[in-house]
DNA sequence: AATGGATGTCCG
DNA sequence: GGACATCCATTT
C-alpha cells in the first residue's frame, strides 16, 4: 500500500495541512484525485509521499486520466496560501476542475484551430518601439491610450511566444465583451486558442481545463482572473488587459490581487508579463518604476486610416450654476443643444449617470458642499436609523446638519438619481427619438448581447447607461457624450474614489472620437476646478498621477502603508460592535506600532440577518499584517490589500 | 433548566 | 464550510 499526502481542494476544508490517504498504486505527485472527506467527495492534488500513517487513513476513491499539474502551479500554491491568507481549501481549489467528476476521454475538441495567418494591421513605429522593450521574460506595463492598439501588440507577443514553443494566457475583466480580441487571436493565431468565461457550464469548463493539462503543444487561453490558475506548463507570456478593472479583485476568500498572482506566477515559469491598461492602478505604476521595471507608453492612436484625426472636444457645465439648467434639472442647456444636433444628424448620444456612491451622501443642493470627515478628510454617509452622518472609515459620528456651513441654505440633499429618471426626462425632452436604458439591472447577458448589435446598427438615439457602457464598446455612429454628475463617484468614501472616478471618466470619454468622426463630451459636475476632473477632462494622466500619489502619501495609504479590512457578523448591532471594539483592543495591544480605524459599520452593514462591523488595519509591514490574519479568533473575515474600504 | 449565541476543533 | 462540542450570558 502506497500513502500520499493530499491537497484538499474544497472550499469546506479548514485545514492547515495536508490529510493523508492511500492507494494501491503508485502515483505521480500533482495528480489530480478524487477523496472522501467526512461524508462528501471532493478533489484533491497528490503532494508527497508519506510514510504509513499511525491513524486509519481512507483510500482514494479514484484518479484522474490526465498527466500530473505543472510544477509552478503547485509551488504558486505555496506562495498564494502565504501571501493571501485563506482556507487552505479555498486556495487549493483555485487549481481544480470545477466539478469532482472527470470528463470521458477524447472529449471533443473545445478550442478552434485554424490555419492562423490573418492579415493584421501594420504596426505603428510606436507599438513597433514598445514590441522592441518587452522582454522575453519579467514584468511590463503597457500605459497606452484608448485607441492606441494594445491588442496589436498582446497579437504579437503571442504569436512570438508560441513561435519559442511556450504557452501563453491572456486574462480580460469580462469576456462578453471581447469577442473582437477572441476573433482577432483565432485568426492569426497556429495555435489552439481557449475561452474561458462564467456563462459556461460546470461541465463544459472541466472538459476544458483537462484538455489543456493533456495539451502536448503549446496553447493559448483566452479568460477571466481564474483562467490564470488554467494547468499550462511551458508558459510564456501572461496579458494582463485592461488591468485597472476592478474584476481582477477577487471577492471571495482568497482575497487575491490577479495583477500580483500573475507577477509570481510569470516569475515561476520566467515568463513574459505585460499588464496593459489607459489608466494603470496608481499602485502598481508607482511599485514598477520603484522597481525600474519596463514602462511602455503608446500615445498615438491606432486606427487604420490615421490621416485623418477625429477631433474630440470637452465641455464641462458647472452644475452650481442654475442658469446652466433652464430647460432641465439634470441635463444642461449645452449638452441639450449638442444632443439635438446629434440627433438632426442621425447620430448618436449616450448619457452616462454614475450610480453609485451617490446613496446617502450629504450635499447641500445651492453651493455643492459636501458634508466631509474632520479627520479622514472622505464623504460623510447619512444612516437614517440613527439619524447621524458617519465615517466609514475612523468611524466617528455628527448629527445631520440643518443648513450649509458654506452658504447657510438649508436646502441640504440626500437624494440620489436613477437612470429611470433620466429615460423619462430624455423623453420629454426628445420627443420621438429612439431611448434606451443600458445598465446593470439587465441581468441576462444574451439581452446585453442583443442591446449590443442594436446599439452597433444605430437603431437607438440615445443611450442612457450606467458603469456597464463604459466598458469596451465600439460605437461609430456616438458623437456626444454627457456625464450628468461626474463628482459622484467621488463622493464615495474611499481611498480610491478619485482613481475610480479618473478611470470612470477617461472611459466614457474614449467611447467618442473612435472611428468615423468626431465627438463632444459634455461633463457636468460640482467641482469644475477639482483637480482629478480638470485632469480627466483633459485627459491629463500624469497630472492625476502625481495628485493622486501625493494624497495617497499625505493621508497614508497603498502604497505608502499596507492594508488589511476585517470584518465580523453578528446577530445584532450591538453585539458586532462590542466584538469589533474588543479585537481592536486586544490587537492594538499585541501590536502596538499598527494604526487602527474604527470599529465601524460596513457599507453593507446587513447582510443574511446578520450585522457586520469592521476594522481597517494599516502598517508599514505587510508580514504583520499576515500575522495578525493567522491568529484571528473565529467568526472574523478578512481583506488583505482591499482596493475598497467599504 | 433552558435557550441562543459565540467560540473552538476537526476533517485522514 | 459544516458538524459538533463547549462555554457563556441571559431568560423563565
Amino acid at each position: 500500500m502506497n500513502y500520499y499526502e493530499v491537497l484538499v481542494g474544497d472550499m469546506s476544508y479548514h485545514g492547515k495541512s495536508t490529510l493523508t490517504y492511500a492507494s494501491s498504486v503508485a502515483l505521480k505527485l500533482g495528480s489530480v484525485v478524487r477523496i472522501a472527506l467526512r461524508n462528501r467527495s471532493v478533489l484533491g492534488i497528490v503532494a508527497r509521499i508519506a510514510a504509513e500513517p499511525a491513524f486509519a487513513v481512507k483510500p482514494i476513491a479514484a484518479i484522474a486520466q490526465a498527466p500530473p499539474l505543472p510544477a509552478e502551479s503547485l509551488q504558486l500554491i505555496n506562495w498564494l496560501y502565504a501571501y493571501y491568507p485563506a482556507s487552505f481549501g479555498s486556495v487549493i481549489r483555485l487549481f481544480l476542475p470545477p466539478s469532482t467528476a472527470f470528463p470521458k476521454m477524447n472529449t471533443g475538441s473545445s478550442s478552434s484551430t485554424s490555419a492562423g495567418s490573418a492579415s493584421l494591421p501594420e504596426l505603428t513605429s510606436e507599438q513597433r518601439s514598445a514590441l522592441q522593450q518587452i522582454q522575453s521574460s519579467g514584468y511590463h506595463l503597457l500605459h497606452g491610450i484608448t485607441g492606441s492598439g494594445k491588442t496589436r501588440i498582446y497579437i504579437e507577443l503571442a504569436i512570438r511566444t508560441l513561435k519559442e514553443n511556450r504557452s501563453a494566457i491572456i486574462l480580460t475583466p469580462e469576456i462578453g465583451l471581447t469577442a473582437q480580441l477572441v476573433k482577432s487571436l483565432e485568426e492569426s493565431l497556429s495555435a489552439p486558442v481557449f475561452v474561458l468565461h462564467s456563462r459556461q457550464t460546470a461541465a463544459e469548463r472541466r472538459d476544458i481545463w483537462y484538455e489543456i493539462l493533456r495539451s502536448e503543444l503549446p496553447v493559448v487561453v483566452i479568460g477571466p482572473r481564474s483562467a490564470l490558475f488554467a494547468p499550462l506548463r511551458n508558459l510564456g507570456l501572461i496579458v494582463i488587459d485592461e488591468a485597472h478593472d476592478q474584476a481582477y479583485k477577487n471577492e471571495n476568500a482568497p482575497y487575491y490581487r490577479t495583477e500580483r498572482v500573475a507577477a509570481k506566477l510569470a516569475e515561476l515559469h520566467d515568463a513574459c508579463m505585460v499588464s496593459g491598461s489607459a489608466t494603470p492602478n496608481v499602485e502598481e505604476y508607482y511599485m514598477a518604476s520603484a522597481k525600474n521595471r519596463p514602462i511602455l507608453t503608446l500615445q498615438q492612436l491606432a486606427t487604420q486610416n490615421h490621416t485623418t484625426t477625429h477631433e474630440v472636444t470637452t465641455h464641462i457645465v458647472d452644475l452650481r450654476e442654475r442658469s446652466n439648467f433652464a430647460k432641465s434639472t439634470i441635463v444642461s442647456d449645452r449638452l441639450i443643444s449638442a444632443m439635438q444636433e446629434a440627433l438632426a444628424n442621425r447620430e448618436q448620444a449616450l448619457l452616462f449617470l454614475n450610480r453609485r456612491g451617490t446613496a446617502g451622501a450629504i450635499l447641500c443642493n445651492a453651493c455643492g458642499w459636501q458634508a466631509l470627515c474632520t479627520h479622514c478628510d472622505l464623504p460623510l454617509t447619512y444612516h437614517s436609523d440613527t439619524h447621524l452622518t458617519r465615517c466609514h472609515v475612523c468611524g466617528r459620528t455628527w448629527p445631520l446638519p440643518t443648513s450649509c456651513p458654506e452658504c447657510n441654505n438649508t436646502d441640504i440633499l440626500l437624494k440620489t438619481i436613477g437612470t429611470k429618471a433620466v429615460v423619462e426626462e430624455a423623453q420629454r425632452l426628445f420627443p420621438g427619438a429612439r431611448i434606451h436604458r443600458f445598465d446593470s439591472d439587465i441581468e441576462k447577458s444574451d439581452q446585453i448581447e442583443e442591446q449590443l448589435a442594436q446599439l452597433q446598427k444605430g437603431t437607438i438615439d440615445v443611450i442612457v447607461g450606467t458603469q456597464m457602457v463604459t466598458k469596451g464598446l465600439d460605437l461609430p455612429k456616438l458623437s456626444v457624450v454627457g456625464v450628468l454628475n461626474a463628482d459622484s463617484s467621488l463622493a464615495i468614501p474611499d481611498y480610491s474614489a478619485s482613481e475610480r472616478t479618473y478611470q470612470l471618466l477617461t472611459q466614457v470619454v474614449g467611447r467618442t472620437g473612435r472611428g468615423h468622426r468626431s465627438g463632444s463630451v459634455i461633463i457636468q459636475t460640482y467641482n469644475p476646478d477639482q483637480p482629478i476632473i480638470r485632469a480627466a477632462t483633459t485627459q491629463d494622466w500624469s497630472s492625476f498621477y502625481d495628485q493622486e500619489i501625493h494624497e495617497r502619501k499625505t493621508f497614508r495609504f497603498p502604497p505608502f502603508t499596507f492594508l488589511l479590512k476585517l470584518t465580523c457578523a453578528r446577530a445584532t448591532t450591538q453585539a458586532a460592535e462590542k466584538t469589533a471594539s474588543a479585537l481592536q483592543q486586544k490587537l492594538q495591544k499585541s501590536h502596538p506600532t499598527i494604526l487602527i480605524e474604527g470599529p465601524s459599520p460596513s457599507f453593507h452593514t446587513r447582510e443574511h440577518g446578520k450585522f457586520r462591523w469592521q476594522l481597517i488595519i494599516k502598517s508599514a509591514s505587510r508580514s504583520q499584517l499576515v500575522d495578525i490574519i493567522q491568529t484571528l479568533p473565529s467568526g472574523w473575515s478578512h481583506d488583505i490589500d482591499p482596493t475598497t474600504l467599504l
